[in-house]
RNA sequence: GCUCGUGUGGUGUAGUUCGGUCCAUCAUGUCGCCCUCUCGAGGCGACGACCCGGGUUCAAAUCCCGGCACGAGCACCA
């Protein structure tokens, strides 16, 4: 056997490819609202495979259910938007289950007219009884035209919503009793957000979507291992048909210590009660979230790859993703001072006005000189730190001077360093602006106010805040030169 | 309960297909030191794991059997 010398493998695992096919995969998002940072697993798995083989990758909203977990209309751009922030790449086809409905229907037809599939009018918990005993319902034996009759019914909504659905026959002495006889298409009278009242009849998941992958010529099927049940469903139906199903791989499920479990759902409903400003309030684990924080998307590929697709349920730390995320960010992000609740202070010389400079100049990275440095006025002679920096004694004023600190004075002592003081990062009354920061935390968004050093700041630049860490500008205030601010990490 | 799946350091992950070169990879974390006028970045070092029990074998993280633990599915949701 020819082992490397243990080697870890970096990247994705090769996917298995038949010949010269081309690599077709697929992201399937119920558009019930934006992206999770969950789903952006399956964002950049399934794109990172078709950038590895040169292949194609799908978007498909699978909208197909106006009741429980109805689309939200806003939730098709956000999520196509989505995909390419966080992928980097468009999809290569953008495609919506709920404009693909007549596709679905003849399919449906004709499978029913060729006996493998038939209308059951049982309810829920009658088939299920029957289903758990391995025994066959009334409607299974059912003739094609009686079934054909039904059918009918079902698409001119003369049924109600429970009143019948259509199963593909499987076997019933199946072992896993999910799988017996099991549903694809269901009626719902509730409108679609989007095509209306026009259909009653809508195919499940497994129905629609085994359909639309082979209609797509979808190669290969990446996804959480809670659908794998749905591979042997689906499988058995292109047996029925005849088709080759698609590799599939799958993932666990992931917590992320700092959110816990969570779903679209959960989420929207929380937003929807007010709990939360919007998708995008930087405590709740979406893709939206992120992105307002500024994190950059090549810290969640990363991550993601890194994770693979190893089927073990896992509990991971945002930690793991603010380090790579640091490391990607820190060489660009110029460092500024941000005084939270400034304390001012007379900067004083023991010898008197003439002995303090006017100007003091900074670098804005200390690894990267190329990216210059801003000056800092000192005329006024009035300088801030922060509340929980002042003590009375000999402190370091970051890039200055030593001074020692009495009272609301700031004496001067000298510009060189002398010795192990305490540095603290500090702003002159000169050339600072007011600013804020939203941090999330577990009570709820706080915000910090203070000063921030006065610069060009643009909307969307992320800054090193001396000592505290990373920071987005969020708004700009050209009137009265306010800064708002959104806490990434440190 | 039934069905399926998974078990490698604190957290993740490589290695398991084809048993040896694995006193087990890398990252993250924690601790220590160095560097640095940030509590950042960088450098060096340390800590720390093959679920348990049998079996096969000269040799097992890797194969077999039996446990145990955890998770998911068992929706006319996706």
């Amino acid at each position: 056997m020819n082992r490397e010398k243990q080697k870890k493998r970096v990247g994705l695992p090769e996917l298995r490819v038949n010949g010269t096919e081309e690599v077709v995969l697929r992201f399937a998002p119920n558009p019930n609202g934006p992206l999770s940072i969950g789903h952006s697993r399956g964002v950049v798995i399934n794109s990172e495979f078709a950038k590895m083989y040169s292949g194609k990758v799908i978007l498909r909203f699978d909208d197909t259910d106006t009741k429980i977990k109805p689309p939200l209309p806003s939730a098709y751009t956000s999520i196509e938007d989505e995909f390419e922030w966080i992928s980097g790449v468009k999809p290569d086809v953008v495609i919506r289950a709920s404009s693909r409905m007549d596709v679905y229907l003849e399919h449906a037809e004709n499978m029913i007219s060729q006996g493998f599939c038939y209308v059951c009018n049982c309810s829920a918990s009658e088939f299920k009884s029957l289903r758990d005993n391995m025994l066959a319902c009334p409607c299974r034996e059912n003739n094609v035209e009686l079934n054909l009759d039904r059918w009918k019914m079902m698409i001119l909504g003369e049924i109600e919503e429970g009143g019948s659905v259509v199963r593909v026959k499987t076997g019933l002495d199946l072992p896993n009793p999910a799988l017996r006889d099991w549903p694809a298409l269901r009626i719902q009278h509730t409108p679609h957000p989007i095509v209306g009242d026009k259909y009653k009849v809508w195919p499940l998941l497994d129905f629609q979507s085994a359909v639309e992958d082979h209609l797509q010529g979808v190669t290969h099927i990446v996804r959480g291992k809670d659908l794998m049940d749905s591979t042997r469903k689906q499988t058995l139906l292109y047996e029925h048909l005849g088709w080759k199903y698609p590799e599939t791989l799958y993932w666990g499920r992931v917590k992320l210590h700092e959110f816990g479990g969570f779903s679209t759902s959960s989420i929207r409903e929380s937003i929807e009660k007010g709990e939360f400003s919007g998708w995008d309030d930087p405590r709740l684990p979406t893709v939206s979230a992120l992105r307002r924080r500024g994190y950059a998307p090549e810290a969640i590929r990363e991550f993601w790859i890194e994770l693979g697709l190893t089927q073990k349920d896992i509990s991971i730390s945002m930690q793991t993703i603010d380090s790579k995320n640091a490391k990607i960010i820190d060489s660009e992000a110029a460092r500024r001072s941000f005084v939270e609740e400034p304390v001012n202070l007379n900067l004083v010389h023991p010898e008197g006005y003439g002995g303090i400079d006017d100007v003091v100049r900074l670098n804005n990275h200390p690894d990267y000189p190329e990216m210059g440095h801003r000056e800092w006025g000192l005329e006024r002679r009035t300088i801030q730190i922060s509340k929980n920096d002042y003590f009375e004694g000999v402190v370091r004023l970051k890039d200055y001077a030593d001074v020692e600190i009495r009272g609301e004075n700031a004496i001067f002592i000298s510009r060189e360093k002398s010795g192990d003081v305490q540095i603290i990062h500090w702003n002159s009354s000169d050339s600072c602006v007011k600013a804020e920061i939203i941090v999330p935390t577990d009570d709820g968004n706080i915000i910090l106010h203070g000063v921030i050093e006065d610069s060009e700041y643009a909307v969307g630049e992320i800054v090193q805040l001396e000592r505290m860490g990373f920071a987005k500008v969020e708004s700009t205030d050209p009137e009265n030169g306010n800064i708002g601010l959104i806490w990434l990490h440190g």
